[in-house]
Order: structure tokens, then sequence, then C-alpha cells
DNA sequence: GTTCAATCCGAACGGTCGTTCGAAGACTCC
DNA sequence: GGAGTCTTCGAACGACCGTTCGGATTGAAC
């Protein structure tokens, strides 16, 4: 029970960051303000974590891991790259969407890690980066040749994608598959030259 | 000569500021490093400004009036709204690389501003997304229904121009010119089905 | 060469920061 | 009920923060 209850305690206390971070921004956030909104003492921090920054790349690798393992079960049985490029929009936007503070935090504060830390991070969105690459490759083959330089366009949708923490409200009337429908047509439509028909992608209310 | 001088030292401060901005994040950055990195000493740099938070202002509107002034100006000859767009993805990514310090600034600092300042920048940016929701209402109907959200198409669109900061190198292989190229067809392509030929767009050596 | 404003700075202020430490409470097992 | 581990925290530490203030330095004007 005792382990098992700090993991979760844990957890709580990163979802609880997540949010501040999310709102604050990491530098302007501090273990005092972290202490309160999570009902734990400021001394009481440091039994879950050893630092500031521990926390950050918990937060970080903790949600990047989730969202690359969610990539790869949506991925494993699809085939057609255009198939599989909509699943890595949508897992990678499904994500976001309902864990917006943290992958604000993941987007914004890529820059605030150092040391171990940030190399592991960036290991992971090296190797997210490659998987959209190959995806992008499949598309090549399949839908003659790209509109668009290939690194262009991977770091142009990962563009479309991350900015969406600095306008895009889960609660508002945009669902989140219309918005992935969206942006999938956008980058399809202009790197391939591919109309994406309705029926390609999950339906919606308002599609 | 006096005045005019003080103005001068006070670009030289804010482009130093930017600088360190950039590379460390506003609430990372102390005041000391600032007089350092600008070659005044600590007390002398509340001669040309009143705060720190000032500083982040006066860099943040000082050049987001230019990329606005720009557009205006790149606009005011243009009606047919494939090229106005394209001038206006032109100007952004022409002063975001000839800029890369002062928009990353004005890009991932967006949050630590308050009070007017922020107000007003805010002001700013909602003119600057209308402008660009004007282009994309004249494009629609030059060119048939959207194939997406006119206001996702609006912020993917600054998502991928905005997000260039992460991986941009405006001293590398890939030219500003053909940078703007690819976005604009991305985009366009996706927006309204409309393949871009190559004679609408700038030129450039690698075509 | 005195005056006066513009320019610059050393030193200090009060405050907040991340982190530590020793000890107190809570819980389990015998 | 005693031992031992897990969990929590009040209080304090040294460091650094943004800002201020009184005075030094400069340079043009008369």
């Amino acid at each position: 029970m005792a382990i098992a209850n700090k993991d979760q305690k844990l957890d709580a206390l990163l979802s609880a960051a997540a949010r501040v971070f999310a709102e604050r921004g990491y530098h302007q956030t501090s273990m005092r303000e972290l202490a309160r909104s999570s009902g734990v003492s400021l001394a009481g921090l440091y039994y879950y974590v050893e630092s500031k920054e521990e926390l950050l790349y918990l937060i970080q690798q903790r949600n990047f891991e989730r969202v690359i393992a969610g990539m790869q079960e949506r991925l494993a049985g699809a085939t057609d790259p255009v198939d599989r490029l909509m699943k890595f929009i949508d897992n990678h936007l499904d994500y976001f969407a309902s864990h917006m503070a943290e992958m604000k935090v993941l987007s914004h504060e890529a820059g605030a890690l150092s040391g171990d830390w940030l190399h592991t991070v960036e290991g992971m969105k090296g190797s997210y980066t490659r998987s959209l690459m190959d995806i992008l490759a499949g598309i090549e083959q399949t839908h003659g040749p790209a509109h668009a330089n290939r690194r262009v366009a991977a770091y142009s949708l990962f563009g479309m994608m991350n900015w969406i923490y600095n306008w895009y409200d889960p609660l508002g009337d945009l669902g989140v598959e219309l918005l992935a429908q969206n942006i999938g047509r956008i980058f399809l439509g202009g790197y391939v030259g591919l109309p994406v028909a309705d029926a390609s992608l999950p339906r919606t209310s308002a599609g």
C-alpha cells in the first residue's frame, strides 16, 4: 500500500503542478505556490521530488511517454500512409486537448530543463519527430511528389498542433475530432494535394 | 543630440535584452545579466527604462509594430486575395527570420506582460489576426468554399509560422523565401485546394 | 570657469527564492 | 506497547531578485 500510495500522490502532485505551471509559467511559479495548490507543506514536496526541476521533468517525460505510447497503439494496425498520418494527428490532438495544462508545459517549457533531463526529453522528441517524418515519406511514395520540403512540412504540422495551447478551448464549440479533421485536411491538401474526403475521417455532428 | 542619443542607446539596450531573453527566457534573466550583456551598470538600466517589464513590453511592442507596418506596406498595392496572403506570409517570415530573438520573445513571452502593457500588445495581436482572417475571407470568395474552418485555418497558419523559432536556422541551408514558399503552399493547398504554381511565388535558386 | 541638465553608477534595501534539517505524527508488525 | 519505517512539516539558511537613492561624472552653454 505504501509505495502505491506514494506513486498516486506523486501523480496528483504532478497534475496540480502542471496546472500551475501552465497558468503562470515554470520559472514564475514558486515551490510555495505549488505547496499551497497541492495541499502539501513546502518541505513536504521534497519527500516526493528532489527538486523543482525534477517536477518539470516528470511532467514532461510522463506525458510525452503517453503520447508516444498512444501513437504506437493507434498505428499498430494501420498500413495506409494517409490513414497513419490521420491517426498520428488524432492521437496528438486528442491527448493535447484532454491534457492541455501538461501539454502546454511540455510545449512551452522545453527550454527550462537542463542536463540529463533535457537530454532524455529531447531524445523523445527526436524519436517522435522521426516517426512523423517516416509517415510523410510513406505518403510521398503512395501519393506522388510532395509540394513542400519534408522537414518544413513536419515542423509546420507540429506548429499547427502545438500552437493550439495559445487559442484552443477544449470545452468550447469546436470539438477535438473536428479540430483534428481540419488540421489534417489543411496539411494533407497542402502537402500532397490530397483532398481529404469526409468519409476517411472520424464523423462529427458538425462535419 | 542628447535625446536622439538616448533613443539610440535604448534601441541597443532592447536589442541586447531581446537576445538574452530569447536565450534564457524572460523570468530566468536577471537585470544584472542584462546590465552585463549591454555594457551598462545595473542602476544605469533604470535611466532608460522604468522596470524589467517595460523592457519586455518595448521589445514586443516595437517589433510587432514593425511587422504590422511591413504588412500594410506590402498589401497596399495588392488586390488579389491569394497574392495578399502570400505577401502576408512573406512579410511575417521575413521579419521573423531577420529578428529571431525579438520574435521569439514576442511569441514565447506573451504571458509575461500584465496590465496596460499586456492589453496593448493583445490589441495589436487581435488586429493582426483580423487582417489575416479578412484575407482568408477574400480567398474563399474567389476560390470557392474553404476545406477548413476559417478560425482554425488562421491559427494553424500562425502556428506554422510562429513555431519556427523552435527549429529554424536563418543561417542554414533553407532560405527564408523557400520557407515562406513552402508554408504558403501547404496552407493554400490545404485551405482551398489551390495548387500554388512556382511562378506565383518568389523565385529561389533551389526552386 | 561656473552652471545646469543629462548620464551613469556603487551600495544598499526589503523581499522572495529553492532547498535543508531535525523532529514530530501516523502506521504496521511483532 | 514498543520498534521501526513511512510521511509530514515548521523554521531556518544563504543566495539572488528588482528596484532605489544620493552622489559622481560628463559635456554643452554662457
